[in-house]
DNA sequence: TACATTATGTACCGGTCATTATGGAAATCA
DNA sequence: TGATTTCCATAATGACCGGTACATAATGTA
């Protein structure tokens, strides 16, 4: 029996909204890292109780990967976004502005959730990272696709190392989901952002 | 009562080195982060028991903060030196590559301990995430100031920004941390650190 | 030899973790 | 109404967490 969005139940209906449970989790998830995050933290955050969380996601390791999709949907879509900028620096310049305007964004935990939960920690969640870091592989390909391609079209210098680019760019944005979970003011972040784009090799 | 180098110790003397296993502890929060290494990770790794560990080391926190300085002090001197590089541009050079060499070597764990430290983690670490931090601003107003230095000796142009400067050469260098403790091949890590030192700015 | 001092190993402490069994209340269907 | 289904709340489970009593062993000094 799958969750649909019309649900024909037959017993008593359920009394919160999984959307709703699942942007609190998320947040739980983003200040705290997956580990650092209690199911007492989540089932506080989301209003819920033990066993209706276990009830609705399964496990605290699927509520995870369910927060996750819907960060990479609600959050990191600028970054599919970005890859439709006519021009590789387009690209980047969509993709640096974009990290620092939802760095900017005052209502939203700072730092970035993959980065979170990409660095090692117990035992328990190799799995998640190991999920977090194919995501992240799987972003990265998607640049060096883009950026393959601004080289066949002329965009791009033919002799660019396009690995070392996407892999250049990549560290400038983990770098700033780093900073900025750090607590670097937004003023240092947008100059970051700024001599990042004065750096930048295409016009 | 402090600890020297040869003792006059009155009871039963150390039957272990604090030396290699402070070194053996810094492996394991190393690869682990604080919250990730167990006591029992610890004591298996320094080949101690617990009750000698908390006598010889005062508890887990304190065990951090002496491994922490041994890190800065055996594997981040390179930093300090990049500092002495003549030029800005110098500073960079080394700075980067002193990172890469770092991930290059076979026998060390991958990633960088102040970044995998740096992250939010539980309740518990805060003052460990505080600390790390701490230390991380030091290095970068280090690198402010000597950026600044070159500003006055006309080694950057007057117009740099500094601030941005010193933020973009350390996203980089954490961005290059995380990458590498993603497992980022050594080559596309070399590739990284070409690209940012052909965008470099100054000459 | 006797004592003070320090380190050692064993075994344990209370607390928290994620997960689940239990039981009663409430809301749907026939 | 009665049956069914899912809800919520309580609390127990076993494992692990960081941190310690405790008695014993090994050194110094006297």
């Amino acid at each position: 029996m799958e969750i649909t969005a019309c649900h024909a139940a037959k017993g008593r209906p359920r009394e919160f909204d999984t959307d709703s449970a699942l942007t609190a989790a998320l947040r739980v998830f983003w200040t705290k890292g997956y580990e650092g995050a209690s199911l007492s933290d989540l089932t506080e955050a989301m209003g819920i109780t033990r066993p209706s969380l276990y009830a609705a996601f399964g496990n605290k390791e699927a509520l995870f990967r369910k927060t996750l999709d819907l960060y990479q949907r609600e959050k990191l879509d600028y970054m599919g976004k970005a890859l439709d900028a006519p021009t590789a620096r387009g690209v980047a310049e969509r993709l640096l502005t974009g990290a620092l305007e939802m760095q900017m964004s005052s209502c939203d935990p700072k730092g970035c959730m993959g980065v979170i939960n990409s660095v090692a920690c117990g035992t328990e969640a190799e799995s998640i990272r190991a999920e977090v870091l194919k995501r992240g592989a799987t972003v990265k390909q998607g640049l060096i696709d883009r950026f393959e391609r601004a080289k066949t079209e002329g965009d791009l210098p033919a002799d660019t190392d396009v690995i070392g680019l996407t892999a250049y760019l990549t560290a400038l944005l983990q770098g700033i989901a780093l900073q900025a979970g750090g607590g670097t003011s937004c003023a240092d972040l947008k100059a970051l952002i700024d001599t990042s784009l004065s750096c930048w090799p295409s016009k």
